[in-house]
RNA sequence: GGUCCGGUGGCCGAGUGGCUAGGCAGAGCUCUGCAAAAGCUUCCACAGCGGUUCGAAUCCGCUCUGGACCUCCA
């Protein structure tokens, strides 16, 4: 049983193998940060997470490479050539590298809030405008680049022509044909400077008002779209690595870019395994900036935008995403996060009570269900071994819960099932929702808390006791309404959860 | 216009040529002082029309329809 994964190169299942045993180098393409996050780009974020969590569950040595692109890209539509960054810091009063840092913080936090493991090296794009340099040197020198009023652009015909011998046309990875849409690219910004509508820039020459400028060969500019992937992927995981990751939307041009630049580099095709997640939408519609329908995180963790009539836990996005298969497109709405909200406490809270059962050296009373309850547990690698299908473990996950619940409410016999299947189950249900998954609970363990709870409950044993059910009802709905529910389990004991 | 991907029950979503996906919501029951929780049972599907097949939601064709990319975009 290996794993497989769909590579988007081939647009097949291929099984995965490393090009070093042992050892995984995986670059994803991290978030630009001009603005702030929203929901379409947890999706990626937590899709290589789950990824990479997989991996290293596998045992392989992972280089996890994410970038920042803290470099300011074009702004199109007929507007001045201008740093994006730097625009948008003139009216916010900021420094570029303020914004930058703002808004890399925010990042940060809301990776922290998915419990999104940190990647191995978080290279900046301005971290490393001297390998950007010296990469389009190398291209120039190739002759595949060439200047233009301290400009480079990339001579996308040549490369086609040239590589097409190879067996490596440009367009290989998103199946364009480049003859084909010459007629259909819009005119963008200084069109004129290119030899050919398809090229594109490898440097920017930077106009005056432009703040975040570096001196290069050709004169001061920036660098263009996509270089620094290729530059910083080149360098912390070499000519050739294993996996290449991003979004779909990131296919064209970008990534065919990215391909193009570095295989006249290093002479190789760069990854050889590009995954790529779809997209969430809203009402059937891409999430994004141009769509104008996006939801940024904080105001999903704070419950403060108007679609919304709840905030929402990260771990309940989380487990959202997880719910779908990568590459399919995911719905956002409101109803359906709520359903999501539900289905994961009752998940968590199964989880739980499966981590508390006592394991007895006994044997199953229930053989067919042990042994139905073995499958499903084997058929979690079988379903993250074919292309990472988080959706069919959930949903055996699901099956399992309510044998788990079962026991611990004495609706199915003690001996239900043998100690050493539970112990199993615990130890592969703890290992695949905290581990590779990466869902926790809420982490809601405090003892002050808890004390005053016990008093509560308490007082509202007392009352029953005394058939005073007006006293013990009032203790119980108002802490629900505090967000605390009383259950009042078979053997007389009360627990309580905490939303 | 080009390239590509979808249309699954009230909602979100897996999936395979023949076996209940799963979650949420709805209905009934058990338990319970009443609830909640939990368990059990249950309703509601595979866009349409043809074709292949013993058998198709799953393969093929056509029609309708939605979306992504072609421009910064996760």
């Amino acid at each position: 049983m290996s794993l497989k994964v769909h590579n988007s190169l081939s647009r097949k299942k291929e099984i995965f193998k490393s090009i070093t045993d042992g050892h995984v180098g995986m670059y994803v393409c991290g978030p630009t940060v001009s603005g702030e996050s929203h929901l379409g780009h947890a999706r990626p974020f937590i899709t290589f997470d789950v990824i990479y969590r997989y991996l290293l569950y596998l045992g392989y040595k992972v280089r996890y490479v994410r970038n920042i692109t803290d470099a300011g890209h074009f702004e199109e539509e007929g507007r001045e050539a201008e740093d994006k960054i730097s625009n948008k810091a003139v009216i916010e009063k900021l420094e570029p590298m303020e914004l930058v840092q703002k808004y890399t913080n925010l990042f940060h936090w809301a990776m922290t809030q998915f419990n999104n493991l940190p990647p191995s090296i978080e290279p900046t794009a301005t971290g490393h405008i001297v390998e950007q340099i010296n990469m389009i040197e190398e291209i120039i020198k190739d002759g595949y680049a060439y200047v233009a009023n301290g400009s480079v652009y990339f001579d996308v015909e040549k490369y086609n022509t040239d590589y097409s011998k190879k067996g490596l046309p440009y367009g290989i990875l998103s199946g364009r044909n480049i003859e084909e849409q010459l007629d259909t690219t819009r005119d963008l910004d200084n069109q004129e400077e290119k030899r050919n509508k398809n090229d594109f820039a490898l440097w920017k020459n930077a106009p005056p008002e432009h703040i975040m400028r570096w001196k290069s060969p050709w004169g001061e500019g920036f660098p263009g779209w996509h270089i620094e992937c290729s530059a910083m992927s080149t360098k912390y995981l070499g000519d050739v690595f294993d996996i290449h990751g991003g979004g779909m939307d990131l296919i064209f041009p970008h990534h065919e870019c990215e391909i193009a630049q570095s295989t006249v580099c290093n002479h190789k095709t760069p990854a050889r395994y590009w995954l790529h997640n779809n997209m969430i939408t809203i009402n059937g519609k891409k999430m994004g900036k141009s769509y104008n329908n996006v939801i940024k995180l904080s105001e999903l963790f704070g419950g403060t935008h108007p679609v919304l009539t709840q905030a929402f836990h990260p771990m309940t996005i989380r487990f959202f995403i997880l719910q779908t298969h990568y590459r399919s497109t995911l719905d956002f709405s409101n109803e359906a996060l709520m359903a999501a909200e539900k289905g994961l406490k009752r998940l968590w809270e199964a989880y739980e009570n499966l981590q508390k059962l006592d394991i007895k050296n006994q044997i199953s009373s229930d053989k067919a269900l042990e042994e139905k309850i073995k499958q499903s547990l084997a058929e979690f690698d079988e379903f993250m071994n074919d292309d990472f299908n988080t959706a069919k473990v959930m949903a055996n996950m699901f099956e399992l819960v309510p044998v788990i619940n079962g026991i611990k409410n004495k609706q199915l016999p003690a001996d239900t099932l043998s100690g050493s299947i539970i112990e199993l189950l615990q130890q592969k249900m703890k290992t695949y929702l905290e581990n590779i998954f990466g869902l926790k609970g809420d982490g809601v363990d405090n003892e002050q808390l808890n004390g005053v709870l016990q008093l509560l409950i308490n007082i509202r044993k007392e009352a029953k006791a005394k058939k005073d059910f007006v006293t013990s009802d009032t203790i119980r709905n108002e802490l629900i309404k505090l967000g605390v529910q009383l259950k009042d389990e078979k053997d007389g004991s009360v627990s309580y959860s905490v939303n």
